[in-house]
DNA sequence: CTTCTTTTACTCGATGCTAGAGCTTATTCT
DNA sequence: AGAATAAGCTCTAGCATCGAGTAAAAGAAG
């Protein structure tokens, strides 16, 4: 209804259990409008207060403020190549209920019966408190909510289906994944945060203090698809030398002479497990010295080379990014996660070399994401909370 | 003050002359609101109301809105290599007065103390009434206003320096022309606007609705230091294959064997225009086709090939940056112009081979800058503006 | 030329938000 | 137990906003 219900919903929001004197600095309003405040929101059924646990410290106690039990609530849903998830998700972030399944079919109507059958048993369990929604896909997804996701044959297919409301907002997993690492994950209280998600391509998006970059049509964040890489490789989005093609599965198939996988995530992961484990046999071999003479499998350290290559092609775009958006932390999702955890000496030394030099003083750190497989449900929820608050009363 | 009063102050700002019922339906307040708002606005010497032109559609005539004659005031201040040039901006963008001078001596005591000079006279010009500075200055500048720029030998500079009072911004000439073209130049009403900018390198940013995107620590726009260039070359910024080394003045020298140009920018024009020139020599010659067995000079022909190779280079990088940012629109200043005037085509051809398929059907066009040379003056105006309309009562 | 329609401006009271001061309450420290 | 501290509560004056009703100024229609 007014600004400042807004204002300090979304306080609660992202902090949730701050207490009421914390919030109302936070506000920058007095005491006497923080008690009207929070009155009238838990009267509508948003807030509700609880006592605070002993602080320690001198002076009269507060209460922290938290969701309403019978407050609204938003369903964030994930839907991924293999199956779906949603989850139902209160004022401040956490998570009450989580469904999911596997797909039977693929085909899109298929999909949005199982989603809207599941949404509905939801819709049971919360009766008349589930205000929104806020889904992530695999694809592209564009200002109308239409999407279009190759790989499972979907074109054009319109979103709104699968929530009859307005409050809905839907967005590619990696762009949603950003959001998270933003509001709850590793990038909180960066500037401006880029994330990375290596999956069956590379994809992304910045996010500027907290507002996700959604770009002109809402394509944003297809970093993979900047010329960082080799020009000679052609792309399946139709352009060539796209940074995607040098580190993703398909890149680490084609340095080892394999077929392009099927699954070029669980392919990646076979690889990188395998040319660490090979590596560290490198290791004690040579620490080992002349013990034996036999020489190490060349296989193996072909798939530590491959995986050089392709964490030196990552580093090297990074660099390009930071420089070019000046973000101030980058996280990496997917597969990046295991690159870093493989081969961060071969990333960082990349990316050092592609920084301009007044960055190098100090270089924005390269962190794995904080919420793993869940950044993009978890994006979802933020999302649809985010839309969904100016929206209560 | 209060939320309106801004918000109007912002419609004024952004649409001098608009009417005040236009206004109001954009406020989504009734007419009655309006009149209090311009009212007070009126006695705080902000806003005055002018009869409006004859409409020519019924209903009772309406006023304009238009900056009071008393109203507060920015300097928009620009800094270059070769001088400065200080212009007085009132509301809605309009200047009232310009200064300049060149550098005698481009030390920067001795530059801060020319610029003071200049702004004092101009505070008796108005007295009173000067409330705000920004300025374009061509080198980096940090959150914390601090000006690095290496031509000029300014190392870690205090901008503030420049103006005393609390209300003042600075940005780099690119960034600020961005900003610019957005407000009032091509770009306005893109959703994500990039402009890019050739002059001793490539600077640009990007506008998301209207906000320059500023990056972390301030830095933001430097795409000429995207890796998208040949990985051979090593940039002065210390990485190698930046964009920026592919697309300057040294980079058509470097095409066409020569050494390094002292001054890339009229270097470059000269270059572009002679091969235009040429060429059309060259089409003159094959549509003379054998009149004369004379081979047209290699040098020219050279020279056409130098500028389209840079073009590509060029285009491409612009679709790197358009399919990762999913912009709308693209403008072009500094020699982008001269190039986008030269070899259109080229330009174009690498630009459309570099954008995903998916972006093929509409990509967003690519237009020079509308308002030239005078980009970053007019951007420090309305970051200026921008900061300051926040203050005013 | 007169009357009607359209659009906008002005007036005035009701409403509701907000800041601020002063007071009360609950806890810790000494 | 009393002082110090931090926070909540209450009340009031002020002001912005909204809505409804009225007045004004122009073009259109007869």
């Amino acid at each position: 209804m007014t600004t400042r219900s807004v204002e300090l919903l979304r306080v609660v929001h992202a902090h949730p259990g701050v207490t009421r004197a914390d919030a109302a600095r936070r506000l920058g309003i007095g005491t006497g409008a923080a008690t009207e405040l929070v009155s009238r929101l838990a009267q509508a059924h948003l807030l509700a207060e609880a006592p605070a646990a002993p602080s320690g410290a001198r002076g009269r106690p507060t209460t922290v403020l938290v969701p309403h039990p019978d407050g609204p609530l938003v369903v964030a849903a994930e839907i991924t190549h293999e199956g779906w998830r949603l989850d139902v998700v209160e004022l401040g972030g956490a998570t009450l209920t989580s469904v999911s399944g596997t797909h039977t079919d693929t085909s899109w109507p298929s999909v949005v019966a199982t989603v809207n059958a599941a949404t509905d048993a939801l819709y049971k369990t919360y009766p008349g408190r589930l205000r929104a929604m806020g889904v992530s896909v695999p694809g592209t997804v564009s200002r109308t909510l239409r999407l279009d996701a190759t790989n499972l044959g979907w074109h054009d297919v319109d979103l709104t289906e699968l929530w009859p409301s307005t409050v809905f907002v839907a967005g590619n997993d990696a762009s949603l994944a950003a959001a998270a690492e933003s509001a709850r994950g590793a990038a909180t209280g960066a500037r401006l945060a880029l994330h990375l998600r290596i999956e069956g391509g590379l994809g992304g998006a910045a996010v500027d203090q907290g507002r996700l970059l959604i770009g002109a049509s809402g394509y944003s964040g297809e970093f993979g698809h900047m010329p960082f890489g080799d020009p000679g490789i052609s792309c399946p989005c139709g352009a060539r030398g796209c940074w995607g093609t040098a580190v993703d599965g398909t890149a680490l198939a084609r340095h080892l002479g394999h077929p392009a996988p099927h699954d070029p995530v669980s392919y990646a992961r076979r690889v990188i497990a395998s040319a660490v484990a090979s590596r560290h046999g490198v290791l004690v071999a040579e620490s080992l010295a002349a013990a034996d003479g036999g020489s190490v499998g060349g296989a193996e350290s072909g798939e530590w080379q491959a995986v050089c290559t392709v964490a030196a092609a990552l580093g090297r775009g990074i660099a390009g990014l930071v420089n070019g958006l000046d973000a101030d932390l980058v996280t990496l999702g997917g597969v990046g996660v295991d690159l870093l955890a493989a081969a961060e000496a071969e990333i960082q030394a990349a990316y050092r070399a592609g920084l301009m030099a007044i960055r190098r003083d100090d270089p924005p750190p390269i962190l794995p994401a904080a919420l793993g497989a869940d950044g993009p449900i978890a994006g979802a929820g933020e999302e649809a909370w985010s839309s969904l608050i100016p929206h209560l009363a």
